[in-house]
DNA sequence: AACTATTTATAAGA
DNA sequence: TTCTTATAAATAGTT
């Protein structure tokens, strides 16, 4: 990561070798921080310079993690032992999911935006429409049945009473109200792929039709 | 160093975490690797990853490490560990020092060139040019120091003698020689900055000349 | 796991 | 040692 490319050997020169050691104990040291900061990981580093001076870093304090270290090989752990580690990364994953969860849901609620790319914002609200026209899709096809549903009831309302007056005042305002409300996003859903571009105003009536979709 | 900056705080998301935490510990390590190789230095590196798994490095043996590490608390060196502590520092520094001109030494003597760059090279050649204009230099004024000498010891000589004939002999072909052999590489070395090209017919006479001034 | 666009680290030089 | 700069190397996000 330099002018040049370095050969993996002990640098000969004693004033050049000083100076790569100051240089890259500093990065070495630098990175061991970020990933114990990024990743949650505990780190130890110790080193002595050719001269044996020391220099270290640990994130905690080196004693404990040499103390961790070496609780690390004292044995195998008993069934016990055992039992609760199994138990703490079931606990540890589970929590993890959680978080991940929580974090995508207020996401798709639109929370928590702030620290959002344009990018994963647009993926979120490819999302959001993607879902949007999965529910308007099936809202449609349940309001298909309800229509088909009725009509066939109706028929055979007025096929019992054989009244021809409350049979048109009954239809002609449902079929009506249907057309008007919600034809459109109901086309849009059907065929998912066809007009990805939806106005504002668009989705502003396909929401209305959503709530009211399942306030039924 | 990757596609955007990365905030100095943890991932939160548990995916993204666990990559980067594998990616990092493998850097982390083969730079903790690479310092020890090109500096000669002692590294213990010592990882847990948030789930407790352990990982680690010593380019010697961690227990080495470790134990050289707890040795650098316990007390303050008596007076003989110290002493023995400074004989090994000289001792280091003085080793260092003669690596180091032994390595010029040879690079001088064109020994030892492989492993030197273009770059390397003509600063090497410009260092002998350097030294050998400084050696011509002082052969001039030797020479002429000599010549002087020769002038005034063979006046003395004649004044004492009153011999023409003898002094005749001796001073033409004297004077003659001296300007055909040197007067030029003399010149050459009066005024080292005057003439930075110097022919390689220029060289290998003035070579010539530099011997015979250290037989002499 | 492989791929790159970028960010970082760093070798040389001053 | 510290600064600068050209370049090599690491790695974040993506597929």
């Amino acid at each position: 990561m330099g002018r040049e490319r370095v050969e993996l050997k002990k640098i000969e020169k004693a004033a050049a070798r000083h100076v790569t050691f100051s240089k890259r104990r500093r990065g070495l040291i630098k990175k061991a921080q970020e990933l114990s900061i990024l990743c949650d990981a505990d780190v130890g580093l110790i080193i002595f310079s050719a001269t044996g001076k020391l220099f270290e870093y640990s994130n905690t304090s080196m004693e404990m993690i040499l103390k961790k270290y070496s609780e690390s090989f004292t044995g195998s752990l008993n069934s016990q032992q055992l039992n609760i580690e199994l138990y703490n990364q079931d606990v540890r994953r589970t929590k993890e999911e959680m978080e991940n969860i929580d974090y995508a849901l207020r996401h798709m609620h639109g929370e928590d935006l702030q620290g959002l790319t344009i990018k994963e914002l647009q993926k979120l609200e490819q999302k959001l429409e993607v879902g949007l026209r999965r529910i308007q899709s099936t809202k449609g096809y349940q309001l298909e049945e309800e229509n088909a549903r009725l009509h066939l009831e109706l028929k055979q309302c007025s096929n019992l009473k054989n009244n021809n007056a409350v049979e048109f005042s009954l239809i002609e305002p449902l079929e009506t109200r249907d057309h008007s409300q919600s034809s459109e996003s109901v086309h849009n859903a059907y065929t998912p792929r066809s007009q990805h571009k939806t106005s504002i105003q668009h989705n502003e009536a396909a929401d209305t039709d959503l709530q009211l979709g399942l306030a039924i």
